[in-house]
DNA sequence: TCTAAACAAGACTTATTTAGTCCTCTTTTT
DNA sequence: AAAAAGAGGACTAAATAAGTCTTGTTTAGA
């Protein structure tokens, strides 16, 4: 059980942002400071302002800063700005599963679902320690 | 964020053999019951075997039972015999990323991963509900 | 108003993982 | 010894993840 690359890149890029937080920062400069592929990156930066998690900036002068404070943005909605946090599929949509109506174990995962992004929504980018160096992956 | 289906199978057979505890039953038995397809769930209760779930029975008269009573076995067990529960690779093993020794995100996914387990560690198959027919996929 | 520096977006490609099946062997009861 | 189980490795196909490529749009500034 375990989030896509691209998951961990986001959360790594987001955590640059915050590091400098009101300066506007372009595509080559957080790939480069979070180690991300650059292209890659790109589409992810997108997924990330279509959440509103950042704000992009077009045309020459351009990139992309964090649209709130560093406190106001959690681990849980940056995660979802790239993929469902499902634990299993029919705790994130019953209709996925043809069992859900009878199957006995199905309550179980939504209240384990619920729990889970409980516990990612309590952690945010103001509580990241940025102790010296650091903005590696994890 | 997802547990492979081979994990839900795993779920599934456990439950089912919780609710007939005491008795064996046979892969065919377990597979029309749970709804997994026999010749997997023949290399899934292998696998819960040598985490010592569930004990096999060779030979004639053979089949499997759950090693412990119910309330003695819990989700995250069950899981983590087929799959670890990772959240993000570093968080599982520091090795597997270049950047975990300066990355300022690698403590938040190590606390993360503990909690979940947590979470996982809660669940037990007496706490399940068998109400009525159900033995579905969740 | 032209140009260069940015981002936007969809199509495409490749690698990895998941989800199984197949075949052969061993064990155990009758 | 025969038949009914499970054990285990090799193999395959489908799905998903991880990225690249190409082309287009926006904007600041000379």
């Amino acid at each position: 059980m375990r989030i896509k690359r691209e998951t961990d890149y986001a959360i790594r890029c987001v955590n640059y942002l915050a590091m400098r937080h009101g300066q506007i920062a372009v595509i080559g400069d957080i790939s480069k400071n979070a180690f991300v592929p650059r292209k890659f990156l790109a589409k992810i930066l997108q997924k990330l302002a279509r959440a509103g998690i950042v704000t992009s900036h077009r045309g020459v002068k351009g990139g992309f800063e964090l649209a709130r404070g560093p406190s106001l943005i959690n681990f849980l909605e940056v995660i979802e700005a790239i993929q469902p946090v499902e634990m299993n599929v029919c705790a994130l949509d019953d209709r996925l599963c043809a069992l859900s109506d009878t199957c006995a174990v199905h309550p179980v995962w939504i209240e384990v679902r619920e729990e889970v992004r409980r516990v990612l929504a309590k952690r945010n980018f103001a509580h990241i320690k940025t102790a010296g160096a650091g903005t590696g992956t994890g």
